[in-house]
DNA sequence: CGCTCAATTGAGGAGTATCAATGATTGTGG
DNA sequence: CCACAATCATTGATACTCCTCAATTGAGCG
């Protein structure tokens, strides 16, 4: 959500939501979202959770990034043949074109709301980052611990949540998706951490009742952890 | 480099080098490239290539991206505790602060030049989608494919290359880096892919005799390998 | 000619995938 | 209210990919 990368004046706020056109669209799970690379298309998510990612010929599919409620999607970071947009969960969208529009043209655009849609870039970008990090160089074990405590950091950020409960959507299946991993060992790692007192994981949400000994378990650093540990605190 | 993604005037192309500021940095084969990310810095490969990772504690190394010469790099892409620029062959790279500044302000950019560093930008953005995908989905061997096709790809729009010739200044142990391998199994896998008579690799070069054999390889539909193909002509 | 660095080879083991089956839960229509 | 289907989670057994360790070869290079 574009408010939480700057503080914006109500003004800003407003501007933001007349560029959300409707009507919604609903998505049920699995759904595609409808963009079209060549009209410079964008969406902003509404409800539920979108996955940005491919599906290979053959079946496998690798989730890329989630976009979550608040978050905007552009057509041109989906434009391979093989890349795809889709919602996990029920979810709904809407129209964005405008936004796109607004910033491509760089009028209409306050240096705070400007700002604040850099750093969301910004911050998707870091994500992809250690996505890319994680698959190539964690081990199951710690690429599992990785990513929830991102997306616990990410939720974190957005709002007020439970400390230590993460609202986490997803089958597992889908977490095998975004952690390159096949349903059983997908299954067979969260058992590991739920041994290790780490995660206790059911289809909808995850506790996580120890933070830091999770942020061990990533392979973070020590430093890492702890600077972690002081953003779940935001 | 920005002038490969739109017909820019000469003037645009003089405004570009203005941008860039001297004294060169020479940077041996390891060496950190220095980017100060609360001061905004940004920098512009001039010479050999560059690599934007992680290097683990425990000596575990990922390679997220590659940057060649005429690519900028922005601080603010590595803003992560464990992230990190350094030099992969000799390399050298100039300030480009005053690109970044005049981008953030908007001003003094000509709609091209602005359209040339969003697709820049895009391209990246691209290419870090499609590693994602490889490390999570993709076996060694069509890994291996898939990112020799993607660096002969982005040479190919670069400038004329021989066909099928790649320069890749890349040792194996990189390359192992880039795709989330061993180095032992580094080496059997571009062993294999040279008996299957798809790949001459050596340090410095590559031969791609057979690029529609390799796209196969890569595990890629027969319509990217098909574009790809198309591609490779530019 | 001995360095050093990169590439190569062999052997054994850890990690993860695949296949197949079984529970558990939930929603649905009779 | 029950039978049924559908989805998700779980388990066991086996195979394979890839890693690790250790050693050797080959290629510059001072």
């Amino acid at each position: 959500m574009l408010s939480s990368f700057a503080v914006l004046s109500s003004s800003d706020v407003d501007r933001i939501r007349g560029w959300f056109r409707g009507p919604a669209l609903a998505h049920p799970p699995g759904g595609p979202i409808p963009l079209h690379p060549e009209r410079k298309d964008a969406r902003v998510v509404a409800r539920g959770w979108v996955a940005r990612g491919a599906m290979l010929e053959d079946g496998r599919r690798q989730i890329v990034g989630l976009s979550l409620p608040g978050d905007v999607i552009l057509a041109t970071d989906s434009v391979d043949a093989d890349m795809a947009v889709w919602a996990l969960t029920d979810a709904s969208t809407l129209d964005a074109t405008l936004l796109w529009d607004a910033i491509s043209e760089g009028a209409d655009f306050s240096p705070r709301l400007l700002e604040a849609w850099r750093q969301f870039r910004s911050a998707e970008r870091l994500r992809l980052a250690r996505h890319v990090i994680r698959l190539g160089r964690l081990s199951a074990y710690e690429r599992t611990a990785h990513l929830l405590l991102e997306l616990y950091e990410r939720q974190s950020r957005l709002g007020a949540v439970e400390p230590g409960v993460l609202h986490l959507p997803l089958t597992q299946d889908m977490l095998a998706d975004i952690l390159g991993l096949s349903a059983v060992h997908m299954n067979r790692t969260l058992q590991q951490l739920r041994r290790a007192g780490l995660v206790d994981y059911r289809t909808g949400r995850a506790i996580l009742p120890d933070l830091s000994g999770l942020a061990l378990a990533a392979g973070l650093s020590i430093a890492d952890a702890l600077a972690d540990a002081r953003n779940f605190g935001d």
